[in-house]
DNA sequence: TCAAATAGTGAATCATTATTCATTTCTTGT
DNA sequence: ACAAGAAATGAATAATGATTCACTATTTGA
């Protein structure tokens, strides 16, 4: 004799979280974090403003969860590149590239996720990412020095100088003003670009000249 | 028969007005750009909030005047550092130290300077800012190609990687979660931070192993 | 001391957005 | 078809902070 929730409203309420997701990923990867507006996502998503709050206790969880999402992609294509056959400095060097191409097709969300100031609750987000990476790029750099194929170094410094390099590459040629003053299809040519990055890392890992 | 500005009038506004602007200043290297606010600048200044308003335009055209000034003060100690004696990779060393160590003594300017988002018109002067230390980097790193003493390569490139690098090695461990849960005299030793650092640059750059 | 002109003031205004909550609409089992 | 809940709504609220502007105070030269 009363509302029960059901499979077919379970179902419903996933779909509708999910649409929020989905829009809100699209207005961060669009113009960052900042600039992103709840009731504008709401819109999108073909909701009202208020059912947003049903979903998530504020912008903030939500936003965590949009971060979380993002990076979670990012980490996993650099593992996978990671995973692959070669030595160490080959498996590096496929991992950044992937890294580097990622971050220039995505140039919005590559610097939301990697320097654009956010909230705390995205913040701690952030530092999990950078520990992701960290941990990743530092356990190939640890593995190249007991191979041999690497000179010893701080492996965790290097790999932040590493994250960094090709942050900065990217984030000043592609940041707003740039890419907004440019031809809607972005089928650019980065190899020369990201070539020239990465023998810099490379050369810096390794103090051997490519 | 009226009020002429004098003298003595002219050099009081102008000492109000470097009071604003020194205020502004402290508070952004406390802080940032973002949690400035207007009226605590004014009421560190011992103005009222108007004042700030017969001084500048606006919030940005202080900020912009801020930037510039921090900015100068930087860029002319790398220029210092870079135009003493010695060979390419010398000087470039030592500028290069000097950019690190100078941001590890002032974290929260470093990172306002480098890569916190900030209002258009005080973006236009970061984009001076990245302009000035590009050509400072590439020019020295010209220099140590036609020396001899570096390899061949995209100067303007690398100098971007050198301080993405640097920039990364710094935001990351002295961001604002870290810088505030440390003791009050900031008399760490960076030393070891930096050599680490400036290996990566330098074997990066001239692909030798230090 | 006076009048003209400028400088300084800060409470009020305006703009922007996240968040709330009283109301409406939808679901469910009988 | 009904009543009990639950979900959705979106206009109203609240909080924040830059900017304004009507007013007061000061300075100046006569």
């Amino acid at each position: 004799m009363a509302y029960r929730e059901t499979e077919k409203m379970r179902i419903r309420k996933a779909e509708a979280r999910q649409r929020i997701v989905s829009c809100a990923y699209q207005c961060v990867a669009k113009s960052g974090f900042h600039s992103a507006r709840v009731t504008t996502i709401a819109a999108m998503a073909g909701v009202a403003t208020g059912t947003i709050y049903r979903h998530f206790e504020s912008k903030e969880d939500l936003f965590a969860e949009i971060f979380r999402l993002a990076t979670q992609r990012e980490v996993d294509k650099v593992a996978e590149a990671l995973s692959t056959q070669g030595d160490a400095t080959v498996r590096l060097e496929a991992a950044l590239r992937q890294f580097a191409e990622r971050a220039l097709r995505g140039p919005v969300m590559a610097w939301s996720l990697i320097a654009e100031p956010v909230d705390p609750k995205v913040e701690e987000e952030r530092l999990a990412y950078r520990q992701a990476y960290a941990e990743l790029f530092e356990k190939a750099i640890s593995e190249g020095i007991e191979e041999g194929c690497i000179p010893d170094q701080d492996a965790r410094q290097s790999s932040t100088c590493l994250v960094g390099a090709i942050a900065e590459s990217l984030v000043g040629p592609l940041s707003p003003a740039q890419t907004n003053s440019r031809a809607e299809p972005r089928n650019d040519n980065y190899e020369p670009l990201v070539n020239s990055i990465l023998r810099f890392c490379m050369q810096g890992l390794t103090g051997t000249r490519r």
